[in-house]
DNA sequence: GGCTTTCGCTACGACTCGTAGCGTAATACC
DNA sequence: GGTATTACGCTACGAGTCGTAGCGAAAGCC
């Protein structure tokens, strides 16, 4: 996960059971305590491991609870539910449920806003984070596709644009449900939203100014 | 802002001229350091004020951050551009602006982050961030009803929720476009949404179970 | 002028950070 | 089994930040 093994052979070997001690100390302290008062110190003593072995494997707070929350992550799955709104409400009170624990709340965004000034930090959260939940929205489409629910899309960049958007709209809205409007993503909320998102990807003939309102009463702003 | 003056009115007043200028020195700390190694003394040394100045003022960091990102929302406006559609085009094309700006970006989520553990610091950023944007959604709404191109709606409660879900997929499809994915909310983009978006709410009849996808291919998942 | 509050300044203990140094433990190679 | 190599636990350390206290001076109202 932190550290490749590639070239060295001899020597002791890490052990892996600090490993999984230290990054569940690190979510457990992340309950507890929150990401500003979080200390590597005390995640140390929570795993029963010395200070300078964590700082030995990751190079700081970031990369650690970047580990630390991926594995809450791991359990995102998306089985056939048989109809697309079914997959998307299956996957988004999944994503909800996730983000609605304690260490995923305070750990994820604060990562993220440490990551508008540090790339590394932003590939390494892409990598172990973002780019799973994008390999599901892009499977349900696929599967949508097989289904007949969703035109195929001849042109692949435009088939990755807008992958791109579903993507921002599905995780964006939970996000900012959870987290900033404060408010449960339940399964009425779901529901709802499923709606609006499906009704928009569906009805993709024509442009939104020939979708949206009567003729003849716009366009001389 | 922070301080209300109601009772006192004897002895030497608070300069305003100060709180201007430490709010100001916080955004330019916030884009020249980041959230993390943001620190009150830097600030009031940019300032120009003691560093006792600030903690008489301010609970800590957090509450700082909130007012100084909170006036880079004050620019957001809502004019009449003809159409749903390019009301949306143009107020969505607004906040992502300022969401690129990276005060915002590296102080906004820190503040969101925060907040997860801190309910009177979510009331403050509802209060002085998120009910100003909240309240160009209802008046965007509004407007396009008076226009014929939503539906009025009867149900208070039901309309209350709606505004609820259209903010939150809004803000969220651009808070993480631009945050998570690192990408840009450019003119492109914003017509790609909004175009789902109208659809979304305007194919507004039926469940979404009727509206996607032909009939005969689900159910037998 | 007297009262009240704010301001700038200095100093302080407490805490965390990240690293260095040391002796020891665990594995691979011969 | 011996040796080289790496990881580990432990201690200690300078550096930096935090938030507060105390002081004299300044700037307003009565």
């Amino acid at each position: 996960m932190q550290s490749r093994t590639p070239a060295s052979r001899t020597g002791r070997p890490r052990s892996a059971a600090a490993d999984t001690a230290i990054l569940a100390a690190t979510r457990e302290a992340l309950v507890e305590l929150g990401w500003s008062k979080l200390t590597l110190g005390d995640v140390a003593t929570r795993a029963g491991v010395a200070k300078t072995t964590l700082y030995r494997r990751w190079a700081g707070k970031n990369e650690l609870v970047v580990d630390a929350v991926a594995e809450l992550f791991d359990e995102l799955e998306l089985p056939d539910r048989g109809s697309l709104a079914a997959d998307i409400e299956g996957v988004v009170l999944q994503f909800a449920a996730i983000l609605a624990r304690p260490e995923a709340k305070s750990g994820l965004m604060a990562v993220v806003a440490e990551a508008t000034r540090d790339d590394a930090l932003r590939e390494r959260i892409r990598a172990s984070i973002v780019d799973r939940q994008m390999r599901l929205v892009l499977a349900g489409r696929a599967r949508a596709q097989r289904r007949g629910e969703l035109p195929p899309e001849p042109d692949p960049a435009e088939a990755a644009r807008t992958g791109d958007l579903i993507f921002d709209v599905v995780a964006g809205a939970v996000v900012h449900r959870t987290l900033v409007s404060g408010q449960p993503a339940d399964e009425e909320w779901v529901r709802s939203f499923t709606r609006v998102l499906l009704l928009g990807l569906t009805s993709s003939a024509g442009t939104a100014q020939e979708a949206a309102g009567p003729p003849g009463t716009r366009g001389t702003a």
